[in-house]
DNA sequence: CGGGTGTTTGAAAGACGTCAACCAGAGTGG
DNA sequence: CCACTCTGGTTGACGTCTTTCAAACACCCG
């Protein structure tokens, strides 16, 4: 379900557009990775002809952890969660990715953790080794992929500390923050926010139940800090939220 | 201090055994830069005049979370803890640094965390731009810092499961047998585990309080699985203790 | 309408946290 | 040489937040 068929749509200024229809079009194709990485015209000119077109239907995997990383990716539609599963089952959903996000940038060998769509996913595919000798001849490039994990990096220090240290409460309400940080990054609507994950996967993510989940979005939402709609939340009470996400 | 001390380790895979005693031992730490990716001698020439030798004492801080970044360091001798707190006090220690270890190579503005000495340290200090500078210039010699930042962000996902997965049995046991990899890695017995660190120190690192954490070593004491002794702790029971590490 | 999947809600249980006391070793100083 | 204090670690009793177990609910789709 697409943000602009939910219900609540009356948002203080009208959301920038998610450009509907970029499938099988190069240039919007091309507009959207720049406009989400801010990577510089140049630098995506170069890696622009490099890539093959993914397409993924939901609950499909573009990768699974440990499998030998021979590519590259970037997101250019819809989203993916990012996990690692120990033996037993249990999960630890590490992130999830968005329109813009680089994929299996840190180029090890194999890959870290297991992707794969929470709905229908495009993406651009690129050969790791292609990938790796473009970047060598281009400094300035390999500098700002370096910059973009070392971020990516001080992200999972948050979750560490998020995971460590915080109450069900501030899990919820720093996950919707940051969520709402992200989508204005990438100019989506900042006050309804579409979840395209499900419970469980918030929960794997957190370090929660489902339960404690719905129970605690459940209350959020009686205590009118945040509205439950149909496929995601709309932000209320945003100070309030600020608050208890406390950086 | 010359850059032919630089306890680069190949990272990319099996982790090379690496000489007990390098600290202070010239001659060994110049087999150990031989043994990461060929380093040429001219960019060791050109890297060695940048660098400058920092000690610190016992509580001492190195550097400063949201600090402008201006230095890269790698970790000579001792060992230091890197940590972030919320604004309540609450802190989480997202790892611990030991010889050869590099900090602030992800290289962006601002430290991404604190990071103070447990015991004495010694460390090597370069300036961050002419660190930058000379990085650009070596293609080889970036993609393997490059590198080395991939697996720092592989394990800070590990982290993310084990704090948001696993029981206090498992982070501890996950966190000692950890210890003795790195402790291998690195040339150090692997049998009696020095920790230089606090219970307190642990604790924040494993999102526990420091009581559990002492209750928990008590038990797998008690139960033989390993043994207490002053100013660290002896393995006993290998076997077990990978169990429950259960990777 | 019925089945399947995902979400919500309630009651009970448990793992870990909190509070508080005690203990041990290392300096320190009389 | 032995109190004395200080810091860090251990242990116990109790409390609570989150989980677990269980059931109901809602929505989608054939």
């Amino acid at each position: 379900m697409s943000i602009h068929s939910l219900p609540i749509v009356s948002t203080a200024r009208p959301p920038v557009p998610v450009m509907p229809s970029f499938v099988g079009d190069g240039f919007n194709r091309v507009r959207l990775v720049s406009l989400s990485t801010a990577l510089p015209l140049a630098e995506r000119d170069t890696l622009e002809p490099l890539s093959r077109r993914v397409s993924l239907d939901q609950k499909e995997t573009l990768f699974s952890q440990d499998e030998p990383a021979c590519s590259v990716f970037i997101v250019t539609s819809g989203a993916l969660r990012l996990y690692r599963i120990l033996p037993d089952g249990r999960r630890q959903v590490t992130g999830f990715a968005f329109p813009g996000d680089f994929l299996g940038l840190s180029m090890l060998d194999r890959f870290a953790v297991s992707a794969d769509a929470l709905g229908p996913v495009t993406a651009c595919r690129f050969e790791r080794l292609a990938f790796r000798n473009l970047v060598f001849g281009q400094p300035g490039l390999m500098m700002h992929l370096h910059e973009i994990t070392g971020q990516e990096l001080s992200r999972a220090k948050d979750m560490m500390m998020l995971l460590g240290r915080r109450t069900a409460d501030e899990r919820i309400a720093s996950f919707l923050t940051g969520l709402q940080d992200r989508y204005v990054r990438i100019g989506r609507s900042s006050v309804t926010l579409e979840l395209p994950m499900g419970r469980l996967d918030i929960a794997d993510h957190l370090g929660l139940t489902i339960e404690t989940v719905s129970r605690t979005l459940s209350r959020l939402d009686r205590d009118g800090c945040i509205l439950i709609v149909p496929g995601g939340v709309r932000l209320i009470d945003q100070a309030r939220l600020d608050r208890m996400s406390a950086h």
